[in-house]
DNA sequence: GTCTATAAGGTGATAGAC
DNA sequence: GTCTATCACCTTATAGAC
């Protein structure tokens, strides 16, 4: 690994733990075992540094489907197959959703360069959505708000974990963690029955 | 006002717009339009300050039901009032929630001391579900799942504003607005079928 | 109680030796 | 490329006049 890797990764951990305005560069520089002087010489700035992880986690939170939703053309199949892929990855990388939506939060501009050059992820999608409530097969729903649904279950859980750690399990961790080990299956039940899809079970 | 009303004032928005590492207490002080040194004479520091406005905050947050929760019986009753009222108050106060998760997760400790202090907000409310399960009018959920659900429906497409708005409305606002204007009467629909409970519309 | 002035320590960034 | 030393500025907090 180069120094800009090891630079690369450590910036990594500490912004998405911690935030732009909760990291410093000299945690950067430890937990990469360098100086605080090369992260200058290779990123110019703690902005321009952060730029650059801020894309790249970015990215990495919207789904990129497009290969696998060539394959699916059912929307119970895509549901089914979606759901588990993507808590699986979120509980992989915990801190990320927290992450972007705080800096967005903080500063809304920044998704603009990245948006415009962000392919919506899901036109097969929506349009699977479409065809199903036309034909009857689901109830009537936007799309939109299908999408966010399925989003929103899956991701707030994570998100909110020690609100919903202290205040529903009451600091019960392993009340927790039996809660999330079973989450993706209860997303599931709860999409598929919330637009009156029939399980196939 | 007194003019310690006029800094804690001031600190509840800038904290809550901005977090503790965001804010800085030059900013309260021109925000409460009172002198820095102020700030200290009144609450010894900053993070003393911050303690107040959190610990409010946070107790702002979880609902309390209790009276109304007398009057009502029914599950459906009671999801057709809570939604509507739990969704006008987060949209009144969007950055609460964000701002008690990001603080949660940078420092979960917080929560022992409040939580501990906080009464289970739906005793009532779990007694309910369990009941409409045990008599199968709705499908076998577990009470937490179901509260859950219903809390990331409501506060997910409110955190997540900023990328919600970006990705899936493309940076059309108005969209996003149309989106958030239907949104509590879908959430509804969506909670009610998603546990096979008919509406009565 | 409220202000100005300032201390004390941190923080991003650069200069310059190697 | 990598380091030490240092600058310039910011931020919390306090001292002391009024």
């Amino acid at each position: 690994m180069t120094t800009e890797e090891h630079i690369i990764k450590a910036a990594r951990e500490v912004f998405i733990r911690k935030g732009f305005q909760g990291t410093k560069m000299q945690e950067i520089a430890d937990e990469a075992g360098i100086n605080k002087a090369l992260l200058h010489y290779y990123f110019r700035s703690k902005e321009k540094l952060f730029e650059q992880i801020f894309a790249e986690a970015f990215g990495q939170l919207i789904p990129t489907l497009s290969q696998k939703l060539d394959e699916i053309t059912e929307l119970e199949t895509f549901i089914r197959f979606f759901v588990p892929f993507y808590t699986n990855f979120i509980q992989k990388n915990p801190h990320l959703p927290q992450f972007i939506i705080h800096e967005l939060s903080q500063n809304p501009d920044r998704i603009r360069s990245l948006a415009a050059a962000q392919v919506f992820p899901f036109p097969k999608l929506s349009r699977m959505i479409t065809q199903a409530v036309t034909e009857k097969k689901i109830r009537p729903i936007e799309t939109d708000s299908l999408i966010i649904n399925i989003m929103a279950l899956i991701i707030f859980p994570i998100v909110a974990k020690p609100m919903i750690e202290g205040v529903i399990f009451r600091q019960n961790t392993a009340a927790y963690q039996n809660f999330m080990a079973k989450r993706s299956e209860e997303v599931i039940e709860t999409i598929l029955n919330s637009i009156n899809l029939q399980t196939n079970k």
